[in-house]
DNA sequence: TTGCATTTCCTACGTCTGTAGGAAATAAAT
DNA sequence: ATTTATTTCCTACAGACGTAGGAAATGCAA
């Protein structure tokens, strides 16, 4: 059973931050150099531009580092799915004015923005939701 | 049968800009004082404020204006679905790294942040999907 | 037609974000 | 102990965004 986070609220991460910091939910510990070739060839970013997102996410509490020979490894300090949670919620909030899933749905479903198989895997999601 | 929107991709709106949108698309036509007139203790903004943003969102064609003595009337241009569409895929992308809703659906699972009553709603909104 | 009150138009400014360069430090090699 | 290669630290800069002020225009009243 998940923690129901009532820690401090996670910081929030920018679109390029993210990139990053999935790579790290991935794969940490990483130093530097692994992060910027794990993006290698995906993301057109020059190593200073990976450095500098680093020191952003470390500096407002997403990652710390610890020094091993002359290299910064870096692990997350927040989970995914709280960081995950809480934009989504401000996403939802932003674009449908509440903080409830179900009008995102609805419009996705109003759209035509969904194929009969994702509508059977969201269901099965909520068939264990239901379950568990 | 709303139409599949291969239109011309709506433009990005900001965190700001939405809240005005909403007002426009719930009660469009309005006059910038309308507006204001609306926003008025819900948001601390100078009345400058909210003619800058609807002059941005008029800038980028979310919305439009026709003279009416001296006052603009203002009218969304594009639909409030295709705009929480748009947004909604890039939101997935960027939290998630893929357009689908079945992750975020996960999460919100995973985190516990669903109610029953909430996962009955969104069932019978899938449900409907399905029957249409 | 002349003021006046109201609206719109243009400008501004600090912060955040994407993107990165140069300087300084430091471990490793000789 | 020096040199050198690598890493980190600090600085930069343009564009977007939140937030708004002042100037200019334009209907309306007298």
């Amino acid at each position: 059973m998940r923690k129901k986070s009532s820690a401090p609220p996670p910081p929030a991460i920018t679109e390029a931050e993210w990139i990053v910091m999935r790579v790290l939910w991935e794969k940490a510990p990483m130093t530097a150099n692994a992060v910027v070739a794990a993006l290698a060839g995906r993301m057109e970013w020059k190593p200073k531009t990976i450095h500098t997102l680093l020191r952003r996410l470390t500096d407002k509490g997403a990652l710390a580092y610890e020094k091993v020979g002359r290299e910064f490894v870096f692990t997350p300090q927040v989970r995914a799915g709280d960081c995950q949670m809480a934009e989504g919620r401000s996403f939802l909030d932003r674009v449908f004015g509440e903080p409830r899933l179900a009008p995102m749905l609805a419009a996705f479903v109003e759209q035509e923005a969904l194929s009969a198989g994702e509508i059977q895997e969201l269901k099965r999601i909520l068939d264990e939701a239901v379950r568990a």
